[in-house]
DNA sequence: GAGCAAGTGTCGTCCTGCTGACATTTTTTA
DNA sequence: TAAAAAATGTCAGCAGGACGACACTTGCTC
């Protein structure tokens, strides 16, 4: 909208993946996971940035009991790291893999911030990134306060199918890797919650669902 | 820290403000309000970032019920209205004015955007200013989610007098604008509850306060 | 393919903190 | 300076949802 239509236009792979597009480039990194690694660490210097280019990538912390909390699951075309480039100078959050065969491309901070400089259109785009996540953060401080657990959890199913489903007409099916914990820690309620409401919504024909996957029959009906 | 270091040196004032250290400049806003007024208005276009000079100025935004809702209370020195830098094109959220001889120096987001251009550490001074807001968000959920509000109401007034407020010692005292709902918003919690806890804290010998200061005997003991 | 770990389903108990209601005090307005 | 409005203080009642416990199921691992 507005002044920022050319957004659209913008090939992050193109960018941060250029051996995909052009000629090998020296300083591309181009890095391969196996479920469970750990890209970064807590603490460590915030000095890339990444794009995700296949599999699942988790963002999560742990509480000071010692419990993994799970902050978002990036897909393919998802960007992490991005505070780097505000400034972070160690992270705050450790990045770990969810998928075998996941791949990221990396750009270190001065790549980026180079990258940005010659082409602005893909600088606005990260800022609206960035924009774009300050905003969720809002909304989902403003749900945590004044909506209840099955509001949250039904608000969540909604945006998560729209985001990252399959459409079908009115029909919505997404596949996922998130257990009842991880919804749970992204909704901010616990395990036992989600397991009960989410039988509920299936029960009320609202939803189906299985390990691996979410059907919503009727965005529309799912209020 | 780190890369950062020449942050300290950048002084907002004589960037936001230049009529006060140089000759008056053509396109510099500079603007007064009274108690009550808005600076801008949810669904305005996000096109200045602001400064306040002088007084109180309160983010709001309102529920569907038509509740109030402070997001944040700024006083002298602090800025707001960056995510236009972010691609935002309209408010997400209202700017009230709080305090009578209020008073905001503006720039638009062109002027920003050359000033941030011309000078480096100022640009990066901004952009830090957003990675710690989007740092003190995800805190803020983590306390939502793990937090009963008694230790919420101690970590809140904890920094809020460690940020805002004189110190004496180990003794600190903030004078403020904020109504028990006011912090209420702040932390996720009900003006009667705030009403409650600080009386309690004050029969604790914790902390002393009026309807315009907070007192803190002791940081240390305030856990 | 057996054994183990991780994930899911379900329940009863309990407690934090919300709700609404009302009294009192302070501040603002006319 | 009186009246109205806003802010604060206090309480009883209630319920959303956390917590712990345990059974069952699915999917890894060796």
């Amino acid at each position: 909208m507005g002044n920022l239509w050319f957004f659209e236009k913008v090939n992050l792979f193109s960018i941060f993946c250029p051996h995909k597009f052009k000629e090998y480039k020296e300083n591309h990194q181009f890095r391969n996971f196996k479920k469970g690694e750990f890209i970064y660490f807590s603490d460590d210097p915030a000095s890339s940035i990444y794009l995700v280019t296949e599999g699942k990538v988790k963002l999560l912390y742990y509480t000071e009991e010692g419990d993994e909390v799970v902050k978002s699951v990036l897909a393919r075309g998802e960007v992490f790291g991005e505070l780097a480039l505000l400034g972070e100078d160690t992270r705050q959050d450790y990045a770990q893999v969810v998928t075998d065969r996941t791949a990221v491309c990396q750009l270190t901070l001065e790549q980026m911030q180079q990258l940005m400089k010659d082409d602005v259109p893909f600088a606005l785009k990260i800022f609206k990134l960035i924009g774009l996540r300050i905003n969720k953060l809002e909304r989902k401080i403003e749900s945590l306060v004044f909506k209840d657990v099955r509001t949250r959890i039904i608000e969540f199913i909604r945006e998560f199918v729209l985001e990252k489903g399959e459409k079908n007409g009115t029909e919505y099916k997404v596949d996922h890797y998130l257990t009842h914990k991880d919804i749970a820690d992204l909704i901010g309620t616990t395990r036992q919650t989600v397991t009960t409401l989410l039988n509920e919504l299936r029960n009320e024909g609202k939803i189906d669902f299985s390990r691996r996957t979410i059907y919503v029959a009727d965005i529309n009906s799912l209020i």
